[in-house]
DNA sequence: GCGTTTTGTGTTAGCGGTAACTCCGCGCTT
DNA sequence: AAGCGCGGAGTTACCGCTAACACAAAACGC
């Protein structure tokens, strides 16, 4: 990086003085509630006033001040999303897919990294409660229960994706992991492999737990044995899975020939490691991830892995924050993961 | 997906009322502006008495309402950022880049998606406006460019991601493109490449114009004939790269042995469309992406690009708007691109 | 023609904070 | 003893907007 071009100065950008409702009262001579009542549309103006009024907000480029908008009406059109990690390209599409839902009711959406760290997640939350956001989303959370039922009450609606609500005042919108770990483990079993690994995500991310407790479910029921020691843990990025598997493989426990991981960054990453090891995939090893991700399908070989409809689940969770304005009972929904197969384990 | 789980009633969330200022100062038996000076930390307070109303804020779980604060400070301590598309990989890391620097200055990020709309990108800039945010980053606008210096005037900082400022009152961050092409270019010149393609990006991204004559001039400078037809335009995607290069493949013109793209999606599918038309990467055609998203290295062949420090990008944009706030001149900053060579172009 | 509604608009009072000023009492000069 | 400075509060007004009420003039009913 290098510097270069000009300075500018701001001297021209400071609007003189921001144009309120009364200057724009003047400049029609009316009164400021009747400026209020055309901007918003409702109340009775005559045909007359109304054009003047929109002529005067025209010429003097007037926008309604939504801090004072939203403190006399005790709602800022504003909803905060909470995130582990925008760069995990798990959560874009959920952010996507509640902004747009947001977008399509007007609203406003602040966003916020927990950054696996669960001080700035506590503050995250807290922060946006201070900026009294009509609600939450908040994607797997880290938090213990206790902590995050707390929080959550200082905010009027949640919806939690990917966590289950424990006792805390919030929607939770699921992915059903029991099912997917059985799906995968089926499918690898369907394709003779017998000794799997579990490289699973983060301890304390829910859905890890959720996940490997089926990935244990599923090959209990399928009469597999499971040992110990290829039940793994890491980070949900690519450099921890290959780093975890790597490890894996230089050990003496190196027989497997499937593994199911907890998300697709994961998966890469042990395949990463596999084919470094002079092992292929998958004949050696089939693989299977989970969240189909844009990548999956791109790399070579391509991944299987267990689609999540991303952007659908952050769409409904910005309506189900405005079902719960509305008063309404949202129940909590559960989304079936689907099996796309793909090279890594046919 | 499918609906399961239990209702939840609200009524145990919905806070009483939301406790304020003057609560406080009831139950600390102060006035609100004691408490007021407590929570700001300034202006003279007893010990005895902070004590009290720190007791009282714990107790009552005071959490101050920050629109107020912002209507009577007039500023909002939020900072909005619009970017084309979040789930284009390119962006997620300016924008955590961007949320780690206003985290640490307590500032919040405000999130909005043009969605290569340029409807909503105006709309989001008025709406953002509106909110009185602080300032705006706003990447790669597709706006014209008097449009966009007429939205960012209603704004009290502005910074520019890939663009510049033009007549805008803006300091723009800008990529090096034309020492990018011309770096590309001459690492394929420099494989014994002489027939050059060039996957454009879309024709209202400044950036995709300024890369284009960025590459013309790479190749007319290193004595290379161009074909009109080698010259490609389609959206920053996987799915639209493909698309133009299997149509240019399927086309007479299908003579080319090196490919330069305007993004790393775009190259992706470009690869895509060459592997699917039986021809070889590098070896029929070598291809040089750009951004260098995490994908690129994950990929097989892994993709030669251009190295963009995106999450400096992001970073460095909110403290200039910081520099910007406190009446400073900051300048425009061209970030030079790296190449990174890969297997695509080796 | 005189109440009664309807219509169009203004007035008042906050929303929850804070800037700016005021006020009181005490110790310290001189 | 009068004056001063200062620490430690409280008062007032206002940020920009809107809910709720008030009220005059016009339209309506019989």
């Amino acid at each position: 990086m290098k510097s270069g071009g000009r300075a500018r100065g701001y001297a021209g950008t400071l609007q003189s003085q921001r144009v309120t409702n009364a200057d724009v009262a003047r400049a029609a001579g009316v009164s400021s509630m009747t400026v209020s009542r055309v901007v918003n549309g409702n109340g009775r103006v005559s045909d007359e006033t109304r054009e003047r009024v929109r002529r005067a907000i025209e010429e003097l480029g007037y926008q309604p001040n939504q801090l004072a908008r939203s403190l006399t009406q005790g709602r800022t059109r504003t909803i905060g999303i909470v995130v582990p990690d925008i760069t995990n390209p798990f959560f874009p599409e959920i952010v996507r897919g509640a902004e747009d839902a947001a977008w399509e009711a007007g609203y406003t959406v602040a966003l916020a990294n927990a950054v696996e760290d669960q001080a700035r997640e506590r503050a995250a939350l807290r922060n946006l409660a201070g900026h009294r956001v009509d609600g939450v989303v908040h994607c797997s959370p880290r938090l213990p229960d206790h902590e995050l039922a707390e929080l959550l009450t200082s905010h009027t609606a949640a919806v939690l994706i990917n966590r289950h609500a424990g006792p805390a005042p919030a929607v939770s919108l699921m992915v059903d992991d029991p099912l997917g770990a059985d799906i995968a483990v089926k499918h690898l079993i369907g394709a003779g492999r017998t000794r799997l690994v579990h490289l699973g995500g983060p301890t304390r991310s829910a859905s890890a737990g959720y996940r490997r407790s089926g990935f244990l479910a599923a090959a209990k029921s399928a009469g597999l044995p499971v040992d110990s020691e290829l039940l793994l843990n890491c980070e949900p990025t690519e450099e921890a899975g290959y780093a975890a598997v790597s490890h894996l493989l230089s050990s003496s426990k190196r027989e497997f020939d499937g593994l199911v991981a907890y998300n697709d960054l994961g998966a890469l990453g042990a395949i990463n490691a596999i084919k470094h090891a002079g092992l292929r995939v998958p004949d050696d090893v089939a693989v299977i991830g989970c969240d189909d991700i844009r990548i999956a399908s791109l790399i070579s070989p391509s991944l299987t892995t267990l689609r999540i409809e991303k952007y659908r689940m952050g769409h409904l969770a910005i309506q189900t924050i405005f079902e719960l304005q509305r008063g309404g009972q949202p129940t909590d929904v559960t989304f079936k993961p689907e099996l796309i197969v793909r090279e890594s384990a046919p």
